[in-house]
RNA sequence: GGACCCGUAGCGUAGCUGGAUAGCGCGUCAGCCUCCGGAGCUGAAGGUCGUGAGUUCGAAUCUCACCGGGUCCA
């Protein structure tokens, strides 16, 4: 409600400022300080001021006394050295917020928005690095679809990479097992954690003779790209089994897919190659003939526009900074296959995947993977074209993206390169008290650093369903405290919700670009700007309403005049800051939109939470003699709920009855 | 060599396209009614917003240089 109001007071002040001055602006609107100041505020007057080269005080005044009133708004006022506060008229304000929620739910439509993430390798455990991609992008995805888009979710599998390949060469040339071998321990509990410490071992093992190194690796990935021999069938196996356990992982935080991309397909339907012609053909790229490039196929690489001098200087130079796509042995490289299926989520490849049921998906979910042989009729289009696409990717991939970005650029397709987001984020390292913790053996160096990176390759991080369970295990034993009365299965489902609201908002409440510097102890923390405590208020008032229910204090009707009453002056300041507290989350929401950044509903969660929290310990609700004002402060906290439930449910977390 | 990100209290972190007294959490200290659930609330101490210059009526925010930490490309 608060963002509409303010779209519409922006548009005013707009129009009146172009008729009245004949100045054409941009309405800049902040948050006053203090609610004693309004609700919205413009410094306009003072860029006004320049333009007129009037006083900015006697602008404003004009403006104030001039404006046509504004609905919803009660009056603007002149405040500082010039400013325009904007006044909310509260009864009305109460009202739109409770109607609001009733014509909720906007069904989908318009055009298609893809976004990927999670794209883990299938090689090994997810761990909580994953985790930020996944919860980042489902958080994303929540958005969106909330806001009336119509959003697919992908998966990126790169099942036929080298991760994938050293796996298998631990396997078959450390291990020694056989392929039937393997395949029965894929189909054994915690496949993935067995593949982490292999994958590391592995990595130690090809390290030590880099000849032996470089020849297995070859081998293995050329079996596993062609999809012959021994070694493709190993990876196939390993490659879906990790999925499925990755699938799994994610379920527990309430985070599905839609579509698996896989890589094999990329290749054996031929991706690479259509897009390598449409590369070659438009003179995106080209051949380089001379210098250390030569034999190699080039993306011509300038950033923004460059003197003219310094590029001359730079000729000498040859073109060092030019990105190869297609190296001289003729291997394409990883850019390369990225372009092709950017090329491919906008339908502009000319050439789509087929689909099938991914067969071993989570109970209850209809997961879709990209398949080269026959298709099922039935798969829902998704090679549609979409209008945007978020590729949720850490920030060490920036260069790439660009260069994705670059390549669709080059081609002519200039709005599909502008709708490529990049959704970049830091990554998740540890701190070095929980490295120590985790046994790994820190260097003086590193003990001092604020965070300790981990590596996948050196078997070093948090697993996800390690942290899960260690979350569940300490919500669990705090439930089983608290509600001796619950069934054990209701024990369980709420200390689930209660980890699973931790982690995910421990993942949000940073923004992208901060590193998150892991630490058991901040994890499983509950208190504080936590999702337990934002969940904690909502439990809070699902409490009062029982017990109001119970003594009939629900059924009364607020006057109008009551509540005008209840919201006035300095009395109602408090009440009414809840009240604008709870009607600002269509003003994060869009936040969250218009700079990709999850946090904001986060932060938009603890403070309503805190407020409500506040509010509760100044105002006894039930005892209130006053029966208008019992009622007021009733409703008031549904409205609260409602809110803060909404927003927790665009996070993924769940508010349970009780905890 | 080039590009990108970060630097805000003991620690962590927010601050939107420049705007009013720089917020929040953890930690520390002092409190909280026999009354809706204390995973809570109130208060206190704690800040040269990395440094320096510039733009501006106004800079944590924009520009440049430098320092420190991190990442990427060849």
């Amino acid at each position: 409600m608060y963002q509409t109001l303010t779209n519409r007071l922006r548009a005013a002040l707009a129009g009146h400022i172009r008729e009245k001055y004949g100045v054409e602006l941009a309405i800049v609107l902040e948050r006053p300080p203090k609610i004693e100041m309004g609700e919205a505020a413009s410094p306009v007057c003072f860029e006004l001021a320049k333009r007129l080269k009037r006083s900015p005080r006697q602008i404003a005044q004009e403006i104030a006394n001039g404006m046509a009133k504004v609905e919803g708004i009660a009056k603007l006022e002149v405040a500082g050295g010039g400013y325009l506060n904007a006044f909310f008229d509260r009864a009305a304000f109460w009202a739109s917020v409770g109607a609001e929620q009733s014509d909720e739910q906007r069904a989908a439509s318009g055009e298609k928005i893809i976004v990927e993430h999670t794209s883990i390798n299938p090689n090994k455990a997810a761990h909580i690095g994953h985790v930020r991609n996944a919860v980042l992008g489902d958080t994303m995805v929540r958005v969106l679809r909330n806001a009336g888009n119509r959003v697919q979710i992908q998966n990126y599998i790169d099942n036929t990479g080298v991760q994938v390949a050293d796996v298998v060469i631990g396997l078959l040339h450390m291990e020694k097992v056989t392929p039937v071998w393997v395949k029965n321990r894929a189909g054994e509990p915690k496949f993935d954690y067995y593949c982490w410490d292999l994958y590391a071992k592995a990595t130690s093992f090809l390290a030590a003779d880099k000849a032996r190194a470089a020849e297995l690796r070859g081998t293995t990935l050329k079996s596993i790209e062609e999809g012959k021999g021994e070694d493709a069938e190993v990876a196939h196996v390993v490659g879906d089994a990790i999925v499925g356990c990755h699938l799994r992982t994610m379920a527990r935080l309430d985070i599905h897919y839609d579509l698996l991309a896989r890589e094999s397909e990329i290749l054996h339907l031929k991706f690479w190659d259509a897009a390598f012609e449409m590369l070659k053909k438009s003179g995106a790229i080209h051949l380089a003939t001379s210098g250390k490039m030569a034999g190699c196929w080039i993306l011509p690489w300038e950033e923004e526009a460059k003197e003219v001098e310094e590029k001359i200087a730079e000729e000498e130079e040859e073109n060092s900074q030019d990105k190869i796509i297609v190296r001289s042995n003729g291997t394409v490289t990883y850019v390369g296959k990225d372009i092709a299926y950017q090329l491919w989520k906008f339908g502009l490849l000319g050439k789509d995947f087929h689909y099938r049921r991914w067969p071993n998906a989570p109970e209850g979910q209809a997961v879709w993977a990209t398949t080269s042989d026959v298709g099922d009729s039935h798969a829902p289009h998704f090679g549609e074209a979409a209008a945007r696409v978020y590729n949720v990717i850490d920030a060490r991939q920036a260069y790439l993206q660009k260069v994705v970005a670059a390549g669709l650029r080059a081609l002519g397709y200039a709005k599909a390169a502008e709708q490529s987001i990049h959704l970049s984020y830091e990554i998740v390292a540890l701190t070095p008290r929980c490295a120590a913790e985790m046994g790994y053996e820190l260097t003086p160096e590193e003990a001092k650093k604020p965070y300790v990176e981990v590596s996948g390759r050196k078997g070093f991080g948090v697993k996800a369903d390690d942290l899960l369970d260690q979350l569940e295990a300490a919500t669990i034993a705090e439930v089983q405290q608290r509600h001796a009365e619950m069934s054990a299965e209701e024990q369980k489902r709420t200390a689930h919700a209660i980890a699973v609201g931790a982690l995910r908002f421990f993942l949000l409440k940073f923004t992208r670009t901060a590193i998150i510097a892991f630490d058991f102890k901040d994890a499983l923390s509950f208190e504080g700007e936590t999702g337990p405590y934002c969940q904690y208020a909502v439990v809070r008032i699902r409490g009062i309403r029982r017990k109001g229910a119970e003594a009939g204090s629900t059924n009364v009707e607020v006057t109008k005049e009551s509540v005008g009453q209840m919201l006035a002056g300095a009395e109602g300041n408090g009440l009414w800051e809840l009240l604008v507290a709870a009607g600002s989350l269509d003003y994060a929401v869009d936040a969250v939109i218009g700079t990709q950044e999850p946090a904001f509903v986060a932060k938009y969660a603890f403070q309503l939470a805190q407020e409500f929290n506040n509010f509760y310990h100044k105002h006894h609700i039930l005892s209130e003699a006053d029966e208008q004002k019992r009622a007021f402060l009733l409703r008031l906290t549904e409205l609260v709920e409602a809110q803060l439930v909404k927003a927790l449910s665009l996070l993924g977390i769940e508010a349970p009855e009780k905890m």
